[in-house]
DNA sequence: CTGCATCCTGGGCGATACTG
DNA sequence: CAGTATCGCCCAGGATGCAG
């Protein structure tokens, strides 16, 4: 007995359940997530927890912590400890994990470089709250 | 009576709480922004709500006008209604949502592109599972 | 067909406090 | 200093039903 092939609808569909972009949005759905990849990168591959939140203002040690926790489950993120008083402790991009870095840093520079869009939207937002609160 | 300056830290950190990336993944964060704004593109800037969601599997139709709203509000996405039963509804993508094709089109043209990156972080995943499952 | 209101659940995320 | 555990909020986002 056959299967029923799926509709046109969704072999076709530009953004089809499982297709790469989508993939790749959900890697990165964490708030905080790409920056600290890239926040790795920036130190050179490597830095130290309290560093690593001191670069990363809001960023609590919880969320820290588990966003680390994660990347080392999708093997972008090694961590190294040595058995120290205090202890100390390095993250470090895998190999894997650099790869990633340039579609960030494509992204963050288009950002830097188009602030002036944003801008332009923050004061979009602006202007409709205004409408908003007049009525 | 003078206000302290920010620590040092706060001022040259390359995250600091409102630079341009973070605005810029605050602005995409959204589930389906992202790709609603690239939809419309695709179509050649104009859809209908049906159209729309057929193009994107999963997103309910909830969603769909939910995130229309905020693009709206945001100036990215214009709407226009054809008093007609049963009634037509056009969403256009502004000049300044065109502006925003550009990065979405890099992202998604990297993840097509290195799909098999994608597919070593689920295998990663999946042997992280399996060793937590031993346990 | 489009779109809005309502209800509800999961989980992301933060604050706090405690261990080594 | 690094990490864990616990609590609780809030809201993104999905399901359903109704209106124009």
């Amino acid at each position: 007995m056959d299967i029923a092939p799926l509709p046109d609808v969704y072999r076709h569909a530009p953004f089809a359940q499982d297709c790469a972009p989508r993939r790749l949005l959900r890697l990165f759905s964490g708030k905080w997530t790409t920056m600290i990849v890239h926040t790795l990168h920036l130190t050179g591959g490597t830095s130290r927890p309290g560093q690593l939140q001191r670069a990363l203002p809001g960023l609590s040690k919880k969320m820290m912590t588990q966003t680390l926790r994660d990347l080392e489950r999708m093997g972008l993120v090694e961590r190294e400890i040595m058995q120290v008083m205090p202890p100390v402790v390095e993250y470090r991009l895998t190999q894997l994990g650099q790869r990633f870095v340039e579609p960030l840093e494509m992204l963050y520079r288009w950002g830097a470089q188009h602030a002036a869009l944003l801008d332009q939207v923050d004061r979009n937002m602006a202007t409709a709250d205004d409408v908003r609160n007049a009525s």
